[in-house]
RNA sequence: GUGGGUAUAGCGCAGUUGGUUAGCGCGCCAGAUUGUGGCUCUGGAGGCCGAGGGUUCGAAUCCCUCUAUCCACCCCA
């Protein structure tokens, strides 16, 4: 048992290790392009910053959430998600004071207690953008130009941009009458949990899969014919930058989003399964959440990379592989050791990927291994090398062996 | 949260209607003359058959419970 790790989690190594910090990497540099500046904040918060960002109708909040008292009776919750934090640190080190806007990314845990399947674990991993401060649709366009681009670098091809509006609470005060009557015609048709989900929170029946509650739901009215002068402007104004951009997009109207916070704009990437990639949207709401004194407007989104590395996996895209060991040092005798190492610490200084033998192997053992591990060189150092200032370098991959002076091999590799 | 499948060596799998020391492939370690890999051959290590209980003379095999894991739904990333 304590050789198990938690339900739900899981340890990352060998080769999905690689991809993993392949992955962070491609977005790290693209993100450092558009000068977003990376942040880290804790594991753990205050568990009233989720309950008033997420929101306390969420299902994210209602019942997934990781929280527990400390030894000082706080009571304390692993992130679920990686923007509440971020907006926190940006009101708690006043970065409304740096020149605006502020530009955020970040790689993170996140914590959810969800039943664990394909594509969904109780710690995932997060790369996520945070533009805050410009109410313009502008804002919108540069993230959605990151991920976009951001996809294209991975090599996913399976994606489309999808948009929608979702209007601020000035529309959606309007919106939520017509959707409710609407609804309420239809309750007997709806799913038990549509019907729930009306008295609840009646946006999240557009959301729904069920065959009976989608072919309600086409019907339905929907959030982009109820937007205000201000939201329908700035929707029109997104799209048209969109278009010169020549970023092709689809509105869809069913696009509402887990998170409370978002207004205005949603977006997600989605394949052609109709699987989210990654979602994000406006939420100018957020911060006044956070604290009421403040109302700054924001953008961003957020990307879940193990679903990443399960599409690419899907998709047979191949990353960027490890780099191979470019040289075996091979050791000899015992009285070889300290001077072989030395040499192998010298190449290893000088930027090489040397590996050597820690197991007083055999020659014959020692190429085995050099072998299996994909060194691409190999050289074995004993006495007389050490002596005479010569040793043969073999090439592993066509066996070719050439005679160089021992102080020279760092110029052969 | 609801429903279904699975659990035997590091990995992938066999294992008859319950029957004695639980196998195979790959991988790992070592050897096939003295200082050079890949191919081949030989040998070796490695399993409380997911955990606990029950039925039985006898359980990897049948039954129950738990745990883990996978899949679908829900939700999301």
């Amino acid at each position: 048992m304590i050789t198990q790790a938690p339900r739900g989690v899981q340890d990352w190594y060998g080769e999905n290790m690689h991809r993993r910090a392949e992955v962070e990497k491609i977005a790290r540099d693209l993100a450092k392009t558009y000068h977003i500046k990376e942040i880290i904040t804790p594991v753990f918060e205050h568990t009233v910053l989720f309950q008033r960002g997420v929101g306390e109708t969420t299902d994210v909040v209602q019942k997934e959430m990781y929280t527990f008292l400390d030894k000082g009776e706080r009571s304390i919750t692993l992130k679920p998600e990686g923007t509440a934090g971020v907006m926190r640190a940006y009101l708690e080190h006043n970065m409304y004071a740096d020149p605006a806007p502020t530009k955020l990314f970040y790689v993170t845990p996140a914590f959810r207690y969800e039943k664990p399947q394909s594509g969904r674990l109780r710690q995932h991993h997060q790369f996520g953008v945070e533009f805050v401060g410009s109410k313009s649709p502008l804002a919108e366009v540069e993230v959605i130009t990151l991920v976009t681009e951001l996809i294209r670098r991975l090599g996913l091809k399976d994606a489309k941009l999808h948009i929608n509006s979702i209007g601020c609470a000035n529309c959606r005060a309007d919106y939520n009458r017509a959707l409710l009557s609407y609804l309420s015609q239809h309750e007997q048709s709806l799913c038990p949990t549509c019907q729930e989900r009306m008295k609840k929170n009646p946006l999240r029946v557009i959301d729904c899969k069920v065959p009976s509650c989608q072919d309600i739901v086409r019907e339905a009215p929907r959030t982009i014919d109820y937007l205000d002068e201000e939201c329908r402007m700035h929707f029109e104004e997104l799209q048209s930058l969109l278009n010169q951009l020549a970023i092709p997009y689809e509105i869809d109207t069913g696009i509402v989003r887990g998170l409370d916070y978002y207004t205005k704009t949603v977006f997600e990437f989605v394949n052609s399964e109709g699987f989210t990639l990654c979602g994000g949207g406006r939420y100018d709401g957020l911060i006044h959440e956070i604290e009421e004194k403040q109302d700054i407007p924001s953008v961003g989104f957020g990307m879940g990379i193990e679903r990443i590395l399960y599409f690419l996996d899907k998709e047979g895209v191949i990353l960027e592989p490890e780099p191979p060991v470019e040289l075996y040092v091979g050791i000899l005798g015992a009285e070889a050791r300290g001077r072989a190492y030395q040499l192998v610490n010298q190449l290893r200084f000088a930027g090489h990927i040397v590996e050597t033998d820690y197991m007083d192997r055999s020659v014959k053992a020692q190429m085995k291994y050099a072998n299996k591990i994909g060194a691409q060189k190999a050289v074995v150092i004993g006495d007389n090398e050490l002596e005479s200032n010569k040793a043969q370098l073999k090439d592993m991959l066509t066996g070719e062996v050439r005679e160089i002076a021992l102080d020279a091999l760092l110029e052969c590799l």
